[in-house]
DNA sequence: GGGCCCGCAGGG
DNA sequence: CCCTGCGGGCCC
């Protein structure tokens, strides 16, 4: 090795990644998207063929006249708005829902709500659908969706007949409520109980901040709705004010249902959108990165962007566990054996390689007797022969440190996340980096827990180092989703490998905390036992795990963490699938070729429209 | 004005 | 793929 040094790329590749990622996701988000093959849809919505015949109800929407992406937060100003160059202004009315579709305001022609469970809410549309709204022009109240029977084919439904939760839309909401973005506001004339609500139309009221929610019995009185107090931060003066200027800051008003609220959750640090004495209402932060991939019509291309974007989902760690692929078993390395020709490999892949080829070779010289060392064992990457190695194959112990290291990194994000019945604050999401924390929300719920830990009870996963005995040596690094600092990563790194070449001692650094180092920028800061993290636990997530630093302190927990960093396919495409799936192939539920969902339950007999079948349970039930 | 019912977009 | 949804035309 001396001799021929080679450079460990995998290495090189995962340092040249977690010093990218720290700028990755700073870019700014006004691009324009063009909507895929907007033009030949109709200038207004109900032109099409089809939806001539059947009228507006039915139509297809139109074209979509402006350039942001459809989860674009905030204003739509005049560089998204190539046909006027003015942007969509505070007070402009269409309408109805498909033309306020038209100019982004609000893009679902049903929804109240437009949003994504794990990214923020950026529109609602007051229209009148909940009576439990309340509106008051620079603030109001919203309802959040959900807890209705929509069986039999209906749109919607006056009566609740459950508890809504935090989950979907209304977990969309509290995103945004936590972050403090901005939420553009429209208001229908069907809201007849606002004096605020337009004459005729729908009307886009400009951007409104979610300073609060919570949860509480609805008006009509058997189940809890989500609610919403907005606020109004807008640079341009609402529509029915004569004011010259915007909003300013203002006091939150009191609200005296937050007396017996649940659930009550407020934002989470400075807010992503602020008032600024000299600019006005503006991003303290980058907006969001859009999660849509823009598409483009092309197959080859938008297959690549698609795969750009699942890449966007993942978290740092995440993307770093990628690059330390065996490419013979093509998962994550476990114990990794690194080749004089700086190969990597599992160590059981890269030994179990070679079983056959002794024999053969041996039988292959017949007779004659050549030296047995000398046979030739090929690395599986390259014509290296290895043979010498093979012969004491030593793990790479640094490299398995990281690996696991990053594994409970990964673990760890995917735990902090909020939960869906609204008892637990969000983590400390607001501080700058939404990015990151974004993924870390978008995990399964700990219900996934349970299968998990069937399936691979037996199984001998790697574990984090923080339950090994010698952990505690340099492992419980508590790695923070923080990526700040330019360029304090390097240095550390710089002074970490001056050092190794002087002692041949452990380094100064662990790999943990080299990853802390690369990925954060910021040493890592909170050790085994601290409190904050403790107190993160809540009362209504009895279940032990999140929250505290030493991460596997409980067997489930290691099961689930290993279980699902492990599966990463280095391919991208996460094996769990496939693994879960082999295992309910066992299990009885697969006899019927379809689901019983609410809707075909009953009515799958004799009607073949779609619609029919996934919504005519009400009418099969009340036929009788 | 109330009930019905449809296509459609988009989340998950 | 299925589910959801604060539309909207039409029929009564």
């Amino acid at each position: 090795m001396a001799s021929q040094p080679r450079i460990n790329s995998a290495l090189v590749e995962v340092i040249r990644m977690a010093k990218v990622s720290k700028n990755a996701n700073s870019a700014g988000s006004t691009a324009a998207v063009h909507y895929i093959r907007n033009d030949d849809r109709p200038e207004k919505a109900f032109t099409t063929e089809r939806a001539k015949k059947t009228g507006k109800a039915n139509a297809s929407s139109g074209q979509i006249f402006v350039t942001i992406a459809p989860d674009h937060f905030g204003p739509i100003l005049a560089e998204n708005d190539p046909k006027r160059n003015i942007g969509v202004r505070v007070g402009e009315t269409w309408e109805d829902r498909l033309e306020c579709r038209q100019w982004g305001a609000h893009f679902p022609h049903v929804a109240g709500i437009a949003g994504q469970s794990s990214y923020g809410a950026q529109s609602v549309a007051l229209s009148g659908g909940y009576e439990d709204d309340e509106d008051h022009g620079e603030w109001f109240l919203y309802t959040g969706s959900g807890g209705r029977d929509l069986s039999g084919n209906k749109r919607t439904n006056k009566e609740q007949s459950f508890d809504q939760k935090f989950e979907k839309m209304n977990a969309a909401l509290r995103i945004s409520c936590l972050r403090g973005y901005p939420v553009r506001v429209v208001r229908s004339h069907k809201e007849k109980r606002s004096s605020y609500a337009p004459e005729s139309g729908v009307r886009y009221d400009g951007v409104y901040r979610i300073e609060k929610c919570w949860r509480k019995v609805g008006i009509q009185g058997k189940y809890k709705v989500c609610r919403y107090l907005f606020v109004r931060c807008d640079n341009e003066p609402a529509p029915w004010t004569s004011d010259d200027h915007g909003d300013r800051p203002r006091p939150l008003p009191k609200i005296k249902e937050l007396q017996g609220a649940t659930d009550v959750t407020e934002r989470k640090g400075r807010p992503a959108w602020d008032y600024d004495e000299k600019e006005g209402w503006k991003w303290m932060v980058p907006p969001p990165i859009s999660k849509k991939p823009i598409l483009t019509g092309d197959p080859e291309t938008d297959k690549q962007v698609r795969k750009m974007a699942k890449r966007a989902h993942m978290t740092v760690a995440e993307k770093l566990l990628k690059e330390f692929g065996c490419s013979i078993c093509w998962k994550v390395i476990k114990e990794p054996l690194t080749t004089p020709c700086a190969h990597n490999f599992c160590k059981t892949c890269l030994l179990g390689s070679y079983d056959s080829q002794s024999s053969m070779r041996e039988r292959s010289r017949g007779g004659r007797t050549l030296r047995a060392q000398k046979i030739v064992k090929k690395c599986p990457s390259c014509p290296t022969d290895i043979c010498d190695f093979l012969e004491n194959p030593q793990i790479n112990r640094e490299m398995m440190e990281l690996i696991e290291s990053l594994q409970c990194k990964a673990v760890e994000e995917s735990d902090t996340k909020v939960t869906s019945d609204g008892s637990n604050d969000a983590e400390e999401c607001a501080d700058g980096d939404s990015e990151e924390d974004d993924s870390a929300m978008e995990k399964e719920d700990d219900i996934s827990l349970n299968d998990e830990e069937q399936g691979t009870a037996g199984d001998k996963k790697t574990e984090c180092p923080d339950d090994d005995s010698d952990a505690n040596a340099d492992g419980s690094v508590k790695i923070l989703v923080d990526i700040k600092e330019e360029n304090q990563p390097a240095k550390k790194l710089k002074a970490d490998d001056a050092e190794k070449g002087k002692t041949d001692k452990k380094t100064k650094m662990s790999a943990p905390e080299v990853v802390a180092v690369l990925v954060e920028g910021n040493t890592a800061k909170q050790t085994k036992g601290s409190k904050g993290a403790e107190n993160k636990e809540n009362k209504q997530q009895p279940k032990k795990r999140k929250g505290d630093v030493v991460i596997a302190t409980n067997a489930a927990k290691k099961i689930k963490s290993s279980a699902a960093v492990e599966d990463l396919d280095v391919r991208g495409t996460p094996v769990r699938e496939t693994r879960k799936n082999g295992e309910a192939a066992g299990s009885p539920v697969v006899s019927s070729g379809r689901r019983v969902t609410r809707g075909s339950a009953n009515a799958s007999e004799a009607d073949d429209s779609p619609a029919r079948r996934t919504r005519s349970r009400a009418r099969a039930d009340g036929g009788l």
